[in-house]
DNA sequence: CAGCACAAAATTGTACACAATCTGACCCGG
DNA sequence: CCGGGTCAGATTGTGTACAATTTTGTGCTG
């Protein structure tokens, strides 16, 4: 009966088939994930609101969920901004990988079944293919998602939910503290790893994941933090 | 000029000074953590709003908030339900916190000041002192915020942030599957973690955090999954 | 010209009203 | 007697209007 209206209204909506605000705020938190949004910049309601065609009531659930991750801070009868994590947030974010991500990787190796190491060749691939074409942000965005990728395949969801809001945060501190711009996060060490996740082989493939997330912690630069609380610093450093 | 209604606002909105919708999902929270609200119950937007004496607009968002943490579920279009951890769910809470919480329980007794000491051992003994005057949901309650406080001296607050999150899911846990009914959360053991925190012996710390952790766990019955998905089997097994 | 006070604009917070959807009961035909 | 369909009631989803707060701009005063 009312098939025909469900499917017009699915199509109206865009993306289909999720909640508009679900819709919304995977939409910003990829654009935060693909570094097209920096630290710092305010996310306006009506401004939002008006980009995806729907009022402000939706935008603020959207920014909600966003800010419950630690993706974006809202500031009560200021506004929302996409955060800006402080040398010591940045800490523990890739303290808490450095605890959680191994054993994930270990786990992932021990079962995963052939589809999902399909997937996972699959992901390299694209994620190569992004990074040869000069597409960072895509490239960025695609680094990230193969750790939630290994995370699911080890098949506890609650930490996996874990990994996913430290990988956003990630993406924050690399925008903020990254060093090197070349090089951003080697192809190699998920290649390796990846394989060693085909290959079976859980061991290998802990030591692998804890030595990356090592290495990346160690390309970052915490001594100055570029992100004081203020807009004004932002602006006077240059961003 | 408008001091004087704001006075009055504050007052009637009741804890005062922080947000209303965060006055109500603290409220909404603690409410499941001492056993007042079970699981699978609903929780009417306007029934809600009455009570709070706000706006179905505050109450959403306090909603919204405890569906992040999994303490509630929202089902779109029916409605929110204080969530129904699934028996592996169950397994997940508790698998993830015995492998941060002792890792945390180290780190605090690595850490602690003469004034965390000082907050730890107030604790234990309101604790103990509610169980004794039988209130039971207080206890409860205070049971599960001594892990809090731990993290929160461990100093990182990041999974401080998740072990808040995984003791919230934990009293949904116990009120679906714990098994004893008397013996809620051996106070022994919690008197024995504080001592070895105070002492500053990290490495039993580390090691009693465990072993209580795995007691709680045991003590878990996970064969009968009570928690089905709708609300019939609620109603036919009475509650 | 600097500093402060006040006022206007812009933005967020909350309440309310309407639209969309789900639930349950009732009715009717088989 | 049972199953399907339709309609009414209730509940959630969204849009909009208004209130509160912050910010910015202006003008006065020392």
């Amino acid at each position: 009966m009312s098939d025909a209206d469900f499917e017009a209204v699915r199509k109206s909506t865009g993306t289909a088939l999720l909640p508009p605000d679900q819709a919304i705020s995977h939409s910003l938190s990829r654009a935060i994930h693909e570094h097209k949004l920096s630290p710092g910049i305010k996310l306006g309601e009506d401004e939002l609101a008006e980009v995806y065609g729907v009022s402000r009531t939706v935008v603020r659930t959207a920014l909600r969920t966003l800010a419950h991750d630690r993706l974006v801070e809202i500031k009560r009868n200021r506004g929302a901004f996409v955060a800006q994590p402080s040398p010591r947030d940045a800490q523990e974010v890739f303290e808490a990988r450095e605890l959680l991500e191994p054993r994930t990787a270990r786990e992932a190796a021990r079962r995963a079944s052939s589809a999902d190491i399909e997937k996972l060749l699959h992901h390299v691939a694209h994620e190569h293919e992004a990074s040869t074409e000069g597409d960072r942000g895509l490239a960025l965005y695609l680094s990230g998602q193969l750790h939630v990728e290994i995370a699911k395949i080890a098949g506890q969801q609650t930490i996996t939910g874990f990994i996913e809001t430290l990988i956003a945060r990630s993406s924050l501190v690399v925008a903020l503290y990254w060093r090197r711009e070349s090089a951003i996060c080697g192809h190699h060490d998920h290649e390796s790893l990846v394989r060693a996740i085909e290959g079976h082989r859980p061991e290998e493939a802990e030591a692998l994941m804890k030595s990356h997330l090592v290495d990346l912690h160690s390309a970052l630069d915490l001594s100055r933090p570029r992100a004081g609380s203020g807009t004004l610093k932002d602006l006077l450093t240059g961003v």
